[in-house]
DNA sequence: TGTACATCAGTGAACGCGCGTTCACTGATGTAC
DNA sequence: TGTACATCAGTGAACGCGCGTTCACTGATGTAC
């Protein structure tokens, strides 16, 4: 058995890697299989050893970036404590943070990609789909199941449309308008329970 | 002068408008100009007498999608009527509609492109700031303007995100959740200068 | 310890294809007389 | 009214290029003796 055993995972999770941040910073259709292989540091012709078909990384690169068990801690300068009491407000801070609005290489795939996977296949929409269900259940916290979806919409949308505005204030505006909108949502949704709750 | 005057300009307009339609169903970078020109009713080697390269396009699909007078009650099924009492909830439930959703060929762009636009150069990304903040603007009604953005991100996120989730129905739930608090949030910004303000 | 070997991870030339763009041309048009 | 003409909107073959994918091959590796 030449090469030690695991060699092969280790490549195929360091192609797997490439593809996410590759992606990430110019979406599917604008990354080659040359570009993937070349940032992994091999050669083009290996990539078929690996993968059936150049889609068949989408669903992979997307998963990965949760699967990773630093995620969470990704974006420094706000450090998320998943055991803090204050855990929801401090993810949404950090999702909305202009750390993650600037490192686009490391940045959540649901913001990078998300009309790239709404034009790919099922197995790219159900990876997708699994990392957003993550994120409501993460947010849900007391919280009613649409309050936290919304939450978890004003996070990605937020950043979403951010990037693809021209004026970098502009952008920061609306990065910080979602924010209190969001721990707004949060605070409220948790004092209802308190009192009563209107139709 | 050979042809009728305003010839061109009528060519150029169809341009424009398949030009929006493909890139809407598939992104900037899946739309060729052979399509795009095919779809207009002509051969691609007319395409360069029209505009200096196909980026130039972006910015002119992205734009003519709000300049066409009939983008209000594009999304039939609900029709909004600009001089209503009500006319913000109509515009949230009409961009959060199954008919938008459904409709991806007469979409807002900004819902089809926002990822295509951040990786697009500086009139793309002018655009679309000019349509996010058009949306911005009719929207705010009584609300602070930081209200006011978080709905629209509420509108625009909430379709780009039930657009790259699997599941129809909870693209569907995702929508209504969406719908509600949006709504939630005009009501209350609506009242909140009855009462006092609480920081 | 040293050598011969089987394995297979990785290489890179080659393929057919569709792209954005160019350009010499064709032929439908309104105008002049 | 009818004909010849100048204009220029639109055509389609051709270009160089980079893509996804294939495949015969090379050469680094751990193993056997």
């Amino acid at each position: 058995m030449p090469y030690p055993p695991g060699h092969r995972d280790e490549v195929r999770t360091r192609i797997v890697e490439s593809a996410r941040k590759l992606f990430n910073r110019s979406g599917f259709d604008n990354v080659s299989v040359d570009q993937i292989m070349a940032d992994a540091g091999l050669t083009r012709g290996g990539f078929y050893s690996y993968f059936e078909s150049k889609s068949d990384l989408y669903a992979e690169a997307l998963a990965c970036f949760f699967t990773d068990p630093g995620w969470k801690s990704r974006w420094k300068g706000i450090d998320v404590d998943l055991n803090a009491a204050e855990v929801v407000p401090q993810i949404v801070r950090a999702y909305l943070s202009p750390q993650h609005f600037e490192d686009v290489d490391n940045s959540c795939p649901m913001v990078a990609l998300p009309t790239d996977v709404a034009r790919a296949g099922k197995t790219a929409k159900q990876a997708f789909e699994k990392a957003f269900k993550a994120m409501v259940e993460v947010l849900a916290g007391d919280a009613p199941q649409a309050t936290a979806q919304a939450i978890a919409t004003l996070c990605i949308g937020g950043m979403v449309v951010a990037r693809a505005l021209d004026d970098r204030s502009l952008a920061d505006d609306l990065r910080e308008a979602c924010t209190t909108i969001a721990l707004q949502l949060i605070r409220d949704s948790a004092l209802k329970p308190l009192f009563s709750n209107p139709a």
